[in-house]
DNA sequence: CCGGATCCGTTTCGATACTG
DNA sequence: CAGTATCGAAACGGATCCGG
């Protein structure tokens, strides 16, 4: 395990509670991941390009829920997996990654935050495409009864 | 030093750069400390509230360099000294800040990313904020020659 | 003094192997 | 499949040293 009570500390300081997630490579892209891509499932988190390992993605998903970004709830489908949701404010950390998309688009168009295409989206209309993100994610919510 | 040519390899590398600076902790309090808080000098980087050491400060200093996000010119007064500005790229990243500040002030109100009065200005206005943030620096600029 | 560089003990990270 | 245990590697931080 990595460091269990090391969050505690961490946010008794003036280190704002923000620098541990948004300052936190991984933290970062597991948000993007169940922001943007559609993933709420541990395997599929594990998949991603970048290679997290196991331990860091359980570590990072406990850490978002005990900061209250990350909602677990049992699959539906079966009672060993389980679907993890952002919080509402999880969610509102869009406005961060569509400025961070951006920048990185115009910025360092070489490397790759999110996909081509999403990021072109992202670039052209932020607010238009944040908005179809929340939307998605919305109808996944539903489908999934959260 | 703080492993030197790390930098290089993880540029070849999916994960964006956009991440390796983001995504860090000190970097992201370096960056705020140039951008919003008019800091400019090596001293005045160590001596942030959040106590920053001066390997790590100047670790990430280099790495911001690296990734030209950060220019460094002498200092006027000294020639021992040194001025750090951010270049372009690197003020670019206010849109980012903003956006981070704005999170943190609506969902950690109880964390400090950067003074109480600075962002209950962030919160209120974020554009006019940024463009009086950057307009501030642009005097800095013009007052030391760069 | 100032901007670092270096050394070093401690903490954290992360790849892999492993388990229920 | 969803994590946990292990353990070497890396990062951290503090103190101290150094050249200008």
């Amino acid at each position: 395990m990595v460091s269990r009570n090391e969050h505690a500390i961490r946010s008794s300081c003036p280190l704002a509670c923000a620098l541990d997630i948004i300052g936190d490579h991984w933290s970062l892209l597991v948000i993007r991941d169940l922001l943007l891509m559609g993933k709420h499932e541990y395997k599929e988190l594990l998949e991603s390009d970048e290679g997290i390992s196991s331990n860091i993605l359980s570590d990072r998903l406990r850490k978002l829920q005990d900061s209250g970004l990350l909602d677990v709830i049992p699959h539906p489908e079966s009672n060993k997996r389980k679907l993890y949701f952002l919080t509402a404010a999880g969610k509102d950390l869009i406005h961060v990654l569509l400025a961070l998309g951006r920048w990185s688009a115009v910025h360092r168009s070489d490397a790759i935050f999110v996909p081509e295409e999403m990021r072109a989206r992202m670039a052209k209309g932020p607010e238009a495409f944040g908005k179809e993100v929340l939307r998605e994610l919305a109808a996944w919510e539903k489908e999934y009864g959260v």
